[in-house]
DNA sequence: TAAAACTGTCACATCGCTGTAACAAAGCTA
DNA sequence: TAGCTTTGTTACAGCGATGTGACAGTTTTA
């Protein structure tokens, strides 16, 4: 069984990342690691994870700061967070909900509280984002099975192209530039060409066929945008 | 791919300095770069970067002083700073910020962290998307989405007109001349006919039809004003 | 391991936008 | 009203932005 979320363990001790990552695994999920901000941060801005397991008490940057910086950025504002705090550290856990993290964990913890923290956490933070099928005039994109259908016909479609129309439905009637749909889609460390984005466009636009490329709008001078209504 | 931005390297170390221009120049960043603060501040004044990456710990004027003093300067104050520091300066990174600085980076940084940060901060510090859609006697132009509709009807129209639109709207009941419309929708250094102006007027008031063509007024004399009320 | 699929880039085609000139129309002044 | 200035309007050539097909390199699949 595989969710198909991926979740980043920020921890200084090995011994600690190694225990949660197996009960990642044995809960389906993929993970991650980085043991200070710094790698943190670079898989983040790489990987997009769907959540982040994060020490509090870290070499270098503390935890604090660092969730602050990731929810003050718009690219990684919406990945929720779980502080794992050590047993004295009570105090620290306001001040950290404050900051923007979704919830807490005192070490020590067994592995089975910790997935259904996580789990808890990300049913309440992506109601809408991963899980939910989304439909538009007849084109229907399915998270869970990974398919796109139009009027029930199966759409073939690659991977980028995927992700690409992902994105589109779930931020609907607004531009954007091709450098931000290549920091939202591609990543934000890929260097690639910016007329890359036209291609896949196009090729989305093709895969969609004559019934639903409507929706992929050009705006001419600024991007690209995802709108039921004609332009 | 070229973002158009160019950054202000600032550093005495010449094998720094080329290391972060590599770096940019992957990314598509232009860059100009200075070893102390004299050239530096020429550097900026000439050239107007986009942003200033700040050795903390410079010969002469240090990186702090010279931190405060662009931010009191009218003409610096809004280009943002990322400090540079060294490992062992954490108390330092506190006063930077406090000085004004918008994000700080501890030497050693790997090309990556430096390029995601510094996009993060370019994203904060350039909004393009806060901006409230605006709506007048059925005139409604949406920045989020880069539209403009009249009466639910959507306007087809260029992204010169639409940038015209957007100033108008947001300096409403006030007479422009083409040389300050000039300056301020087209962009400063633009070699342009002042009559071109007219061509944009002539055009947005077509795109904007009969029922809210009034609105963009002809000044004689002087230039022209976006006004509700009838001249 | 071979075949198929996918990705990023380029070259070329195409389309729409832009600025300018030229002329028409409208205001102003004497 | 004539002669001037200012603005409106149109046409058009040039250019930049986008669309599109092809291709080579890579990864995935069978």
């Amino acid at each position: 069984m595989t969710t198909g979320k991926t979740i980043l363990i920020v921890d200084d001790e090995s011994a600690i990342r190694e225990m949660i990552a197996v009960a990642l695994e044995m809960a389906g999920y993929n993970y991650i690691e980085a043991s200070n901000c710094k790698d943190a941060h670079e898989s983040i801005i790489d990987t997009k994870p769907d959540m982040i397991l994060l020490d509090w008490m870290l070499p270098g940057t503390s935890g604090l700061e660092f969730t602050r910086r990731l929810k003050r950025d718009d690219l990684t504002k919406e990945i929720p967070i779980i502080l794992l705090t050590a047993k004295g550290e009570e105090d620290n856990k306001i001040q950290g909900l404050d900051s923007g993290a979704d919830d807490y964990i005192t070490k020590p913890f067994s592995p089975r509280e910790l997935v259904s923290r996580l789990k808890a956490v990300l049913r309440r933070a992506t109601p809408l984002g991963i899980e939910e099928a989304i439909e538009i005039e007849g084109l229907l994109l399915d998270p869970t099975c990974h398919r796109v259908t139009a009027n029930q016909a199966s759409v073939d479609i690659g991977p980028t192209e995927y992700r690409l129309l992902q994105f589109f439905m779930t931020h609907q009637e607004r531009a954007y530039s091709r450098t931000q749909l290549l920091d939202q889609v591609w990543g934000g460390n890929v260097y690639v060409e910016e007329r890359t984005v036209d291609v896949h466009i196009r090729r989305l636009r093709k895969a969609l066929g004559s019934a639903h490329e409507h929706l992929i709008q050009t705006v001419r001078g600024t991007g690209y945008r995802f709108s039921t209504r004609t332009s």
